[in-house]
DNA sequence: TAGCAACTTGAATCTACCG
DNA sequence: CCGGTAGATTCAAGTTGCT
């Protein structure tokens, strides 16, 4: 098992050969529920628990017993209805041995277009906490973010039932000079995400974006930790791992999206180089 | 039964008074599990889901065939864990026959304060949307808002504790012309309200902000329509039904609260008579 | 070069229609 | 009648290109 490497194959068998507790954090956005197979491991609805159960039975092997996991999610509409295949989700990981830490929400300020009679465009998704025990590393104060400062609070497109508040800079850039802050007031977090969702970048798209993954990063591991990321698609999680300086290990079923994640990677590891000086990564 | 009136009793027994079919919403915020009996109907989060079927049962009776159900409620953090309870009401739910047609998220901008090693404070609560068909009452219009208006953003919301995290800070202006006020446009929400969380009331547990039913007031009935609010407590949900042209029955437990309701409710009767002129509600 | 305007595209979901 | 696909709807960012 080798840091910053992305396996090819199912995560079911790749993970099997990984030794046990060898992750701080397991951070991933598996394939959602789709009726349509065709789509990029399109899973039923009505069998998605009976097909994640043995995958997360070795996340929790592999995982550090004071590791987290967090599984970002939503469940699809099918016949006007929420599909409940999310909430037996949570309960049969209950079973098998996770704790429910917490529920995060991930409100995306850009949702998918689109208008129904009967409900409006959904604009937010799970971000699950999962835990092996009651007591687990956190670093809350590595997600501390800036208030106050009113000039820099910028707000658009804001309605009556929709108001938001943006706050700027607080951490967009990686490598962020935290001491330009002294002497501005900073508070915690709550457990609600406010980010945009990214766009099409050069052709690729990532199904979360990279500061999702980079806050729970930070919030639950330490520099030169290391993060698994079992679906790892275009390698939205390892780009986040390496800007925060922590090693990644992907594993991603098709050969398209490795090729594609290992482009993006390498690429990122030769500009964080860079920044960094002589001293690689 | 009579519009516009608060029973007095548990709503298990009041509401097997009304006949079917009586409601176009039902829209309430139920006593929360908790493990402490001493509060206003604390229930074991162990036996929540056996407490509140029967009387869902009788919701499902008195309610509209095309009527909605919006249930606002938040499980408890037990034992460092988030408790099932309310997923397990979702799926029971589901077994007595209400569809669950949507989960929107109310995200409070002032949750309350604290701070624990394993968790953030909570800012946001579920207001899971069941009804009895695929097809029934929404008037998606009643609750459209402006963008690109600046002029009527609110500062005042905006509070210190409040922190919304906001990665894009690009501030290129998406094609609005700014300097246009006039040519201001009215857009859909999404499934995420953003509500201050104050209470405006005292002397009571358990209370939403008036903009919460309100918003699910407008978007599910008409002026003249009847909403029931079977866990009444201080009246918030009458108050904006009279706000908004409609009228409420309440059905509460704890004669005190009754009391505190029918002084909110009275004097709120007689402002909007006063507002509408001569003509009385 | 800054600024605007036009264009493009999403982890969507419903209804209608076909075989 | 069931299952699958096509079409319509919708808006915030990013991208491109022009002045």
């Amino acid at each position: 098992m080798n840091r910053n490497q992305i396996y090819l194959g199912d995560c079911l068998e790749v993970a099997a050969t990984f030794p046990n507790d060898s992750f701080d954090l397991i951070m991933t956005s598996p394939p959602y529920a789709d009726q349509r197979k065709n789509t990029y491991g399109g899973i039923d609805p009505d069998n998605y628990v009976e097909w994640f159960l043995p995958r997360s039975e070795q996340f929790k092997r592999i995982l550090k017993s004071d590791g987290s996991f967090i599984l970002n999610i939503k469940e699809k509409a099918v016949n006007g209805e929420r599909h409940t295949y999310v909430l037996n989700l949570i309960l049969a990981l209950r079973q098998q041995g996770w704790l429910w830490t917490e529920e995060y929400i991930w409100h995306k300020r850009t949702p998918m277009p689109g208008k129904w009679p009967n409900r409006f465009r959904d604009s937010w998704e799970r971000c699950l906490h999962f835990t092996k025990q009651r007591q687990f590393k956190m670093y809350q104060d590595a997600v501390m973010v800036r208030v106050g400062d009113w000039k820099d609070i910028r707000m658009r497109t804001l309605g009556e039932n929709d108001i938001v508040r943006h706050e700027s800079d607080t951490n967009s850039g990686f490598g962020i000079n935290k001491s330009n802050f002294a002497g501005r007031e900073m508070v915690y977090p709550t457990n609600v995400l406010h980010l945009s969702g990214e766009t099409t970048n050069q052709g690729h798209s990532a199904a979360f974006p990279i500061e999702l993954p980079a806050w729970f990063i930070k919030l639950f591991t330490l520099p030169g930790d290391v993060v698994l990321d079992p679906f790892f698609g275009s390698g939205t999680t390892g780009m986040a791992a390496l800007a925060e300086s922590r090693d990644f290990i992907g594993i991603e079923k098709l050969a398209a999206n490795v090729r594609l994640a290992e482009g993006r990677l390498s690429k990122a590891q030769l500009r964080f180089s860079e920044m960094v000086g002589t001293v690689g990564i």
